[in-house]
Parts: structure tokens; sequence; C-alpha cells
DNA sequence: GTCTATATTGCGATAGAC
DNA sequence: GTCTATCGCAATATAGAC
């Protein structure tokens, strides 16, 4: 504790993540995650009480990262406009920090939800879905956005498509995530469509 | 096999497919599929070769499905709008013919690659991607699509919230998979802004 | 086609030496 | 903090009676 505070334990629950997030939760074992650690599983025990405590600190990280973020978009008053692409950023850029985290949230919510003990998610998933809905209705009551379509179809929509990007997407030199917030950003307000 | 040629392998594979789609199917028991059926688990082995088979079965008839609807959208040339508008139906028509499919797909696509058995599913993920770009790259270079946006970029994005559909969508009598469609293609072709 | 019964393996987790 | 050793259990799958 003195001068190794939890070295160890970040680097656990780093190959962990990479693991759960690669091969799913319930099909990664204790012992794959010691051998990529370079210990015996019983020796993870000194460390975690179970495997769910280690998806737990994962998780958890994530979604107060999440949470953090998409408050400080609520909080900052701007146009309509600028309030989706401020989510759209933050939300890429929590899943560029955690992207493990943001994967294994994608894939197995529903199996973690089975345990009470991960009864959590459901709430940051309710609060990310308010933080949308709250932009956009904001934006159709301005006169900003297209009153035709219904708010919760359309953050469900923008939401996944973002999302996702965990899956595939991979920042270079000439495309990070700003460029791709850009384009998120302007497929969901101006449309794929040329002239009108 | 006279007058009962398949009934009891359906409502194992629906059962199974239910499972699957909620709980992982890494974390579904081949136990609770025979509890759910009403039989025990031995005797699954007598319709099934093993979990994996089952799987198998309800992917392969997904993506077939899948795959048909996809080149039959190819097929029909029409102008790009109503080609993209196309993909989406036949995205939601294909999910809501297998949901628990498209569910298991996009819960469990890395853990099934596992398995040399599903290495097909591979191949399906990458007809879908060249169908979608085959389209949107047609649609920019007949000036219908702006040219500023990459096509890789606009087929993930479109592609993902149409198929995450899947876990929040269920029609009702005033709000059904057309009407989605309908708002999913003016979303991504027309935009969510008003004024311009 | 389903049952009983069980083989076999691999899992999460623990106890205690070092 | 890691190891050795192992417990207890649940998993997939099989064999053979009915």
């Amino acid at each position: 504790m003195a001068r190794d505070p939890g070295v160890r334990r970040e680097a656990i629950l780093g190959s962990a993540a990479a693991l759960f997030a690669n091969k799913g939760v319930a099909a990664t074992t204790v012992r794959q995650i010691a051998d990529e650690v370079g210990i015996l599983s019983g020796s993870l025990y000194h460390h975690f009480d179970s495997k769910e405590g280690m998806v737990d600190e994962i998780m958890s990280a994530y979604l107060e990262d999440l949470q953090t973020r998409f408050r400080h978009v609520l909080a900052r008053a701007t146009d309509p406009r600028q309030r989706v692409h401020n989510l759209v950023v933050a939300s890429l850029e929590v899943v560029e920090a955690h992207p493990h985290a943001a994967e294994i949230y994608q894939n197995d919510v529903n199996y973690l939800l089975q345990f009470e003990r991960f009864a959590y998610l459901k709430n940051a998933g309710e609060e990310v879905r308010n933080t949308w809905l709250q932009v956009i209705e904001e934006g159709i009551a301005q006169g900003a956005f297209r009153g035709d379509l219904d708010a919760k179809i359309l953050h469900r929509l923008m939401r996944d498509a973002v999302w996702l990007s965990v899956r595939w997407f991979t920042p270079s030199a000439d495309y990070t995530i700003t460029h791709l917030a850009d384009d998120c950003t302007s497929l969901f307000l101006d449309g794929l469509t040329t002239a009108r």
C-alpha cells in the first residue's frame, strides 16, 4: 500500500476488461485472467472477492465517467445543435477512455442485470436516455428540430449509432474522434441528401 | 417423422433462442432449455448434437433470410434514396422475423466467432457491409448524397442504428415497422434540422 | 423420443504454507 | 502477495433401459 497502491490491481483489471470485452463475461474464466497477468487463479482472490467484483469495478468507473460527462453537457446551455454535438462528443470521449467497458456494456448488459449487484447499470442507462431526450425535446420546442419525429425514437437511433462505434472505430492521425463526432452530428442534423 | 416432421425441434429452438437472446449463449445451460420445453436435458441430444448445434440452426436461418432480402434490394434498381429506404425496410423486416437471432448476433458475435463452426457469421457481416457500401457509394456517385462523408462511416452509423432497434422496438397498432422505417430513412437522409 | 443414471471436465472459490 | 492443493459444484454430453 505504501509505494504500490494498486498497480497490480489495475493490471489485473486491464487484462480482465480486455478478455470480458472480447469473449464475453460469462465465457471468460478466472484462470484465463490469471494466465494473462502471469499469476495463478487463486491469487486473484487476494485482490478481488469474485469475478463479478472485477466486472463491477470496471463498469462502475465507466459509468461514473459517463454520467459526469453527460451532466456537464446538460449544465452547459447553448443552442440545440451544439448540445446534440456535445452529447456525441461526450459519448465518443467516454468510449475512448473506457473502450473495453463500453463493449462489455453493449454485449453483456442483459447478462449482468441478472445479478442484483449490477442493478445500477439500469439507472445509468436511464440517465443517458433522459439526457438525450431532454436535449432533443428542447430542440423541438425551440423550433430548431423537426417536430414530426418522436424524441424517443430519435434518441435511440442517434445514441446507438454513436455508441456502437466502439465496435469498429479506431482513431487515426487523420481521422480522429473529433472528425467522427463532426460527421455524426452532421449526418443526424443535416442528413445525407444533397439537394432539397 | 410421418406426421410430426419437426414440431418438437422447432419448440426446442424457440425456447433456446429466447434464452440465448435474454441471458447470452454462454450463460444459458442446456438444462434451462430442457426445463423450458418440459423434458430432461439428456433428451435434447436426440434432436441436436450440442448446444452450439442449436445456436447454429437459429443463426443460419436468420442469416439466410437476411442475405436473401439484401440481395433482393441490390437487384431492384431505383433511385438512391429509395434504395437506402429498402435496406432499412429489409433490415427491420428480418429483425422482426427473427428477433431472438438478431439479438444473439448483436450480443454474442464475438463469442461465437471463437468456434470455427460459426465462421460464416463473418461472411454474412461482410455481405451486409458491402451491400450498404454499394448503395451509399452509388448515391454519392450520382450526386444524390453528400460526398464529404465517408461511405464506410455512414454505413456503420445507419446500419447500427437500424439494427439495434431490436433491443427497444416493439411494433404497435399505430406505430408499425413501416413507420419506423420511414422515420429512420427520413432522419438519415433529411436530418433533424428544420431550417436551412 | 424420453427417461435414469452417470461419466467427465472445467468452473469459481477457499485454506494454508511460504 | 503468490503458490500449492483441492473442495464442491455445475456444466456438457453419453449409454442404455423403456
